[in-house]
DNA sequence: GCCATTGTTCGCTTATGCCGAACAAAATTC
DNA sequence: GAATTTTGTTCGGCATAAGCGAACAATGGC
């Protein structure tokens, strides 16, 4: 990362922050003093501060702190400035009914996966909210189709990482998945079969900046018995042409 | 609020990352220490500090800066976490289909209305995203069907605020509210006659926590036109019977 | 090309954030 | 129900680093 003067106080803070997940979503002093290697009166001064801003929560009964929904706004007002997500709604939402599979949107973020939307065939409730979730380019469809367009470098950074293994069928090995990228990038569209989550297959789509690189992928998913060869090419064909107005937009 | 020990340079921190809003998205060095207070060289550190953490981002072209993606993650642990959303969002779809209109739910956080998700009818492709969105509590549906259920010092608390005039229709005078809150109580739901947006009627329910405490509340809105006397009871009346499992569950 | 405005860097000083230990308040144990 | 452990909270002191101000660099407009 750049250097330049940083504000230590702010990044502990943040290291605070960060320390929230999703499967653990509700933290002591203690535990976030152990987690951040800060003294439990550091931490507490720094919750407190948020807490007093709105963005921590303190419940009453445990007096275990948890995120403030006031981090919700910001999530809101980014979604206004870029309008990526709105734009690519109605589209999503073709794709999910053609396909009758659920259709997501994701964008690349810090060699992640960020995902922004989720749409569901019409027949299908709509269940749980995916904006916002991450996940690794190399065991995902979007990931992957993403991952296939990115810079010599950047590509290296990722496969040069330890690629963690989800399931029996993730690709661990840098040379077989560059492999595949090449695959990928020759058919323009990537498949994840069931690398990240067991008996979930998923065909994915690249989404090009007018800058040229790739910004975003779209992909539908569903069980694997679903998701035959032929299926995978009628799938991946159909969310290219849908998604044709999109390309070289933002 | 509440006192105790408190991080100024956190605190400074925070500050300018609110400075950025859905109407001014991308502000410079310059404009964010006029709004702050603070000198630039500072802004200038707290800006760095959250742009190596992912939290600030800065555009290359303009230099300015904007809200970072990374941030987004946090509003995906918060929904993760309560499932409020996830859980009222099959009822926002049954509601939504029934009253052909646009559902919303809302909760309440920090005296105002937090918008945490919309359903459109079937036939309408979902437009623009609303999560994290806020809101008043004294003009619009949602906020006042929980402003009239909350206890009386919170109540008063909004009442002797000044009320933001929106429209002509918006009520601005305590009195006049406090009568219609009455109202509210003792009919169970709420209308917006264009007090927040003109053109646009709104009824709302509110719902209750196990606690006995208003949590959120569920509306339909749409053109006024729509939205006859007779509509507005039968939608109150058709929300009220759709949320009844949900009531007193969180 | 000049001037105005912007973003960025660099010392200096003092405020303040971090630590450590003590305190208070629960939760857990026997 | 008392003792003990674990938790959240408060307080004083010291070294740090946050914030200031001015100077510098890099734009953009006139």
């Amino acid at each position: 990362m750049n250097t330049g003067s940083e504000s230590k106080a702010l990044k502990h803070a943040m290291n605070v922050l960060e320390c929230f997940t999703a499967e653990r979503p509700e933290l002591g002093v203690t535990e976030l003093a152990r987690l951040t290697g800060l003294q439990k009166s550091s931490v507490h001064t720094i919750l407190n501060t948020f807490a007093n801003m709105g963005y921590i929560e303190q419940k009453p009964d445990t007096l275990k702190y948890c995120l403030g929904y006031k981090l919700m706004h910001f999530s809101y007002i980014i979604n206004s400035h870029t309008g990526l997500r709105d734009h690519f709604l109605p589209y999503l939402n073709k794709i999910a009914d053609a396909t009758r599979e659920v259709c997501y949107l994701g964008m690349l973020n810090d060699l992640e996966v960020l995902y922004l939307e989720a749409a569901y065939p019409a027949a299908q409730l709509r269940s749980r909210n995916i904006s916002g979730e991450r996940a690794p380019l190399h065991c995902t469809g979007l990931g992957k189709a993403m991952l296939a367009f990115l810079t010599e470098d950047e590509k290296q950074k990722v496969l040069s990482s330890p690629l963690e293994k989800f399931t029996d069928y993730t690709v661990t090995n840098p040379e077989m998945l560059r492999c595949e990228l090449d695959e990928i990038r020759s058919n323009g569209y990537a498949v994840d079969n069931m690398e990240h989550e067991f008996g979930v297959r998923c065909v994915a789509v690249p989404v090009f900046g007018n800058g040229g690189s790739v910004i975003a992928a779209v992909s539908v998913s569903g069980p694997s018995l679903r998701f035959s060869q032929q299926k995978q090419l009628e799938h991946a064909q159909l969310i290219k042409q849908t998604l044709l107005p999109l390309q070289y937009c933002f």
